[in-house]
DNA sequence: TCTACCACACTACCATACAAGTATGCTAGT
DNA sequence: ACTAGCATACTTGTATGGTAGTGTGGTAGA
């Protein structure tokens, strides 16, 4: 793993991001088995910190803790995954309602940007930063209409579908008509045509219901 | 504060449990100080537990650590309040939609007995227990669309609103009116007429803005 | 061959000791 | 009188030792 200096200043958020972006990332796959002094050993720290970062994550549902038995990193529950998405089209529905009612000129200027990039990443077949571009062009609405913390809020409660979003990566999934959804969305903004917009937003969310039923016959080991 | 035996299996829940709901009762008023020692010797534990529980208020945001100086009880911030009801609006409006749709018998009866109660406690003056019935009514729609989970993520950001709600409690703000709305939310319900329910929940949900700035006044040392 | 039992290795949980940063008040020097 | 600086008593952060529960593999006995 990665060395500790480039990190924040505790050794808990040290160790917290590493094991989080190494579970995100599937680089430890769901099922896998992890203890706390194994870690401990590999990232030369002491248990208490490791411990500490390992209650985070099982407050994340990432990690999940048998006492006295072991602990093993979470399967990806698609109910789960459902009821987050549930969630993050609600939010975003209201949201993308409020960035028609008020939203600045400069980050009209940002999503455009971020198009350019996005339409540039789909013509070269760039997936992994499509994946970026796309989670910061939602950022952008969310951050306009003043809703970052909401934002944050639903990431947070979003990762197992981050995980699932990391599969179909790998399994080259349709990404492209990703790019032309966000384009009626911004037209729809600047046009300020509120309904319009929610109902572009809905349906782009709906689709993250990818091919649940193709990945998790592919990685049946991954899934609950 | 509590005997422990009454709790969780493991210490560490019980005296997170016991933290929270002493903020959350404001019987740990905001603003107040407390360090891991004071606490695990007033619980009789040893620090290691309090800080797993420190740990855990401070993600619910319920709690500021400052490293190496001390920790006291997050004073309640407006803005945070004003997000999480702007999210619980946007869930709640999507989950009374599907109440619309698919709602079974057994829960339409569960909602009416609640509203008896809440119609008696009205009459009765008993905030305290409008305020319980209130929740369980909102958590029965929840329950009763299969959106339990989605429900009990906004409770777990909407502390600070609970906070707030305790504090109008005090003052005995306008309780009233709540079970009127709650009547013609059912009454959409049994309807089926998902645009009305909406409409009503999300009226109702913006009243949630209560009297914040009487509240500010009457205890700004409460207030971020 | 099968089963009951036990020793052992493993886990997470909890207690405690130590380290390091911070605030405060006293004291010595001006 | 005032200030710089240090001792000290706090705080949280980290390390480590011991405890109790759990799974496993081997062994003795039928």
């Amino acid at each position: 793993m990665l060395n500790r200096t480039k990190y924040k200043n505790s050794t808990r958020d040290f160790v917290y991001e590493a094991l989080r972006d190494a579970i995100v990332s599937l680089e430890l796959p769901p099922g896998a088995t992890i203890s706390e002094k194994e870690i401990s050993e590999e990232l030369e720290v002491s248990r208490t910190p490791v411990r500490e970062a390992f209650l985070r994550l099982t407050e994340d549902e990432l990690l999940t803790v048998l006492p006295q038995r072991g602990s093993y990193i979470s399967l990806i529950d698609l109910d789960h995954v459902e009821d987050a998405r549930f969630l993050r089209e609600q939010a975003e529905a209201g949201i993308i309602r409020l960035a028609c009612e008020s939203f600045s000129d400069s980050y009209i200027e940002k999503l455009e940007k971020n198009l350019k990039y996005q339409r540039f990443a789909r013509d070269n077949d760039d997936e992994n930063e499509l994946f970026i571009l796309d989670k910061a062009f939602h950022r952008l609405i969310a951050e306009g209409s003043s809703k970052s913390r909401v934002w944050e809020v639903i990431q947070k409660v979003d990762t197992h579908s981050n995980r699932l979003r990391k599969l179909s990566l790998a399994m080259k999934l349709n990404w492209k008509k990703l790019v032309d959804q966000h384009e009626e969305m911004l037209s729809a903004i600047k046009a300020k045509d509120s309904d319009l917009a929610e109902k572009l937003m809905r349906n782009h969310l709906a689709l993250l219901i990818y091919d649940q039923k193709a990945l998790k016959e592919s990685y049946p080991d991954y899934f609950k």
